[in-house]
RNA sequence: GGGCCCAUAGCUCAACUGGAUAGAGCAGCCGACUUCUAAUCGGCAGGUUGAGGGUUCGAUUCCUUCUGGGCCCGCCA
């Protein structure tokens, strides 16, 4: 439980406050009884000059209400005006409701985020609530290449954000081991286990000839020698299989822990069959009367060469959102893809998770429907499926686009990025758009230190903030937290002080509304503002140097010092969230 | 043919989930370094939010039609 040392979260605080007011004129007659009061809401105003918080209560009540929006705007405003916080209200366009807030109100935030350290804006949103969020889940067919850093990040600072807003948050991977890819894999690596004993080998259409495939043979030969030299198949799959996929997994692992990327669980596909599971999944579903024979319509418009119509076991998922209904089992009577991840999905159900996030590559979006068809039908609505697709990453070089090609030898793996780049400006960068949109990964400039890239922004603010510090501490003027949160902080009034303070008051409600959606790149986008505004402010106090946060007098040193440290408090909380580490110097 | 996603300043993108006069960065122009760190800051200019229609007090946001682009479309995963 986390320990409120004062205002956290102030638009909650005033939103609680103009409901209850809302509630009183409601029992007080001024309003009709019984009024949904969920679109109320209060929110910073696009311009400053509209005060510090804005509601549009009267408008949304007005219909609803049978009143005009300015005769409930003109009562409750009186009403907000006797709130000790609230310095004025007024009644502005078609009948917002602007409030200024008390200046000892942004000087107890402060003091709040000085108290409350990396943990202010910490929520309570997802208090009580299991999340689960699927992501990466690449094959184990090959090292992880650039494509699959997005979702990685995404998905990983997600995690980190619900953790943050409350959240009981379980990181897990699905290990796609139990399709024909892994047969695949286990020939191609028994080809390379043959050349460790210098024997010459084919490489059939569609095998994987990758040179990382070269040391597994090795490994294979140095664990068994020459024992499966002449056996067949039958003698070695299964076994050459497991070497493989642990090889390939110990090396997926690799790469996520170079990126900073630590999963709670990894789930295999193949450890479902031979247990039941997808057999009692697809039953479940069948004593639902979700599971039919049938024919399936053949697609409209162009039909594949090889189409013919086939009875086949199909999920009824039209029956919960999807468009056609999807087949479970193939011709040759083994399951789809399909079947044993509805039994997966149907598992997390199980282990009690009360929402489930899937973050999916776009090449999967058609696959999305019938996910949470499927998701919808075994937990009886209970466990809302949202899933996340992670737009494609175009990679940049010396200003065209570069084309991987692994014929070419232009393949970029992670590791290739993450060794150029750094794990930090990656990650950054990677949560500059939203996941729906393209992502543009210019090896240029990210590895450029320039204000192109915001990655330096943010940590150029956060240096400056610490040289000041460094620098008082040097004055012998003390500057740890316990310290600042006891300074006169009522003395910063400055507009472009209360403007920063202001800045970090919103940082609370960014987390909720950034959680709310799953959306983790608000959070870099409000990071770049913040710094922004201490990068504007720092520049102000060279003509002003009352503005400067190192004064003469101690006291006042400290007051200043307190708003550039519950900033960098701010930045740490943000970048913890995205998974960057802060820089105290840059020089 | 159908489904999903995208379209916002010359370029790359935001816009707090329906709010007030749509904001940043880059590029362009003008200006600020005897500095608490110029990897920075201030200013100017830049818009029919792809097009049309609808819903309402109010639309970049929701619905609909169209245009253009991406992904996908029964026994691959």
């Amino acid at each position: 439980m986390i320990q409120r040392t004062g205002p956290m979260n102030l638009f909650s605080d005033i939103r609680t406050l103009v409901v209850s007011e809302i509630e009183a004129m409601m029992a007080a007659g001024d309003l009709p009884a019984g009024l949904d009061l969920a679109a109320v809401a209060v929110e910073p105003p696009r311009d400053a000059s509209h005060g510090d918080m804005a509601t549009n209560a009267a408008m949304v009540l007005a219909k609803p209400a049978g009143l005009p929006p300015r005769a409930i705007a003109e009562k409750l405003a009186a009403r907000l005006g006797a709130d000790s916080r609230i310095a004025a209200v007024d009644i502005a366009g078609p009948g917002f409701l602007n409030m200024a807030l008390v200046p000892s109100v942004w000087a107890g935030l402060l003091v709040a985020a000085l108290k409350s350290g990396d943990d202010f804006g910490r929520a309570t949103l997802g208090q009580g609530i299991k999340v689960n969020v699927e992501f990466v889940s690449a094959n184990p067919t090959g090292p992880m290449h650039v494509g699959h850093v997005r979702g990685a990040v995404f998905g990983d600072a997600l995690a980190r954000l619900l953790a943050f807003a409350g959240y009981n948050v379980t990181r897990e991977y699905y290990i796609n081991d139990g399709g024909a890819q892994v047969d695949v894999l286990a020939r191609s690596v028994y080809n390379r286990y043959l050349e460790a004993h210098d024997l010459t080998v084919d490489w059939p259409e569609g095998s994987y000839p990758g040179d990382y495939l070269i040391e597994v043979g090795e490994d294979l030969k140095a664990k068994v020698g020459d024992i499966w030299l002449d056996e067949p198949e039958s003698v070695w799959l299964e076994e050459v299989r497991n070497f493989a996929t642990d090889k390939m997994m110990e090396q997926i692992r690799g790469d996520l822990a170079l990126l900073g990327v630590q999963m709670d669980v990894y789930s295999s596909e193949k450890a479902l069959y031979g247990t039941g599971q997808i057999e009692a999944a697809i039953n479940t579903l069948r004593e639902m009367g979700l599971i039919y024979e049938g024919t399936l319509e053949p697609p409209k418009g162009k039909l594949p060469d090889d189409w013919e119509a086939r009875e086949q076991t199909l999920f009824r998922s039209t029956a919960h959102g999807d468009d056609v209904d999807r087949p479970v089992k193939k011709s040759d009577g083994g399951w789809t893809y399909f079947a044993p991840d509805i039994a997966y999905h149907y598992n997390k159900v199980q282990r009690g998770f009360d929402q489930l996030i899937d973050i999916f590559g776009a090449d999967h979006g058609g696959y999305v429907k019938r996910m949470k068809a499927a998701v919808s039908a075994l937990s009886g609505g209970r466990v809302p499926l949202d899933i996340k697709l992670i737009q494609l990453v175009k990679l940049w070089k010396n200003g065209e686009p570069f084309k991987m090609s692994k014929r070419a030898g232009t393949f970029v793996t992670l590791r290739d990025v993450v060794e150029q780049v750094g794990p930090d400006v990656t990650r950054f960068v990677m949560l500059t758009r939203k996941n729906d949109a393209a992502l543009d990964f210019d090896f240029d400039k990210v590895m450029e230190q320039s204000k192109d890239n915001p990655v330096f922004y943010v940590q150029y603010a956060n240096a400056r903030i610490n040289s000041v510090l460094r620098k008082a501490r040097e004055m012998g003027v003390a500057v740890d937290d316990a310290t600042l949160a006891a300074a006169d902080v009522a003395q910063l009034t400055h507009p472009a002080e209360i403007a920063m303070a202001k800045k970090i008051a919103e940082w609370p409600r960014l987390v909720e509304i950034a959680a709310r959606g799953n959306e983790p790149h608000r959070v870099a986008f409000y990071l770049y503002e913040l710094a922004s505004d201490l990068n504007g402010l720092w520049s102000k106090a060279k003509e002003d140097t009352s503005l400067r946060f190192i004064q003469d007098d101690p006291a006042t040193t400290q007051a200043k010092i307190a708003l550039a440290r519950a900033t960098g408090v701010v930045i740490s909380a943000g970048l913890a969230i995205l998974g960057v580490t802060p820089v105290e110097e840059m020089r």
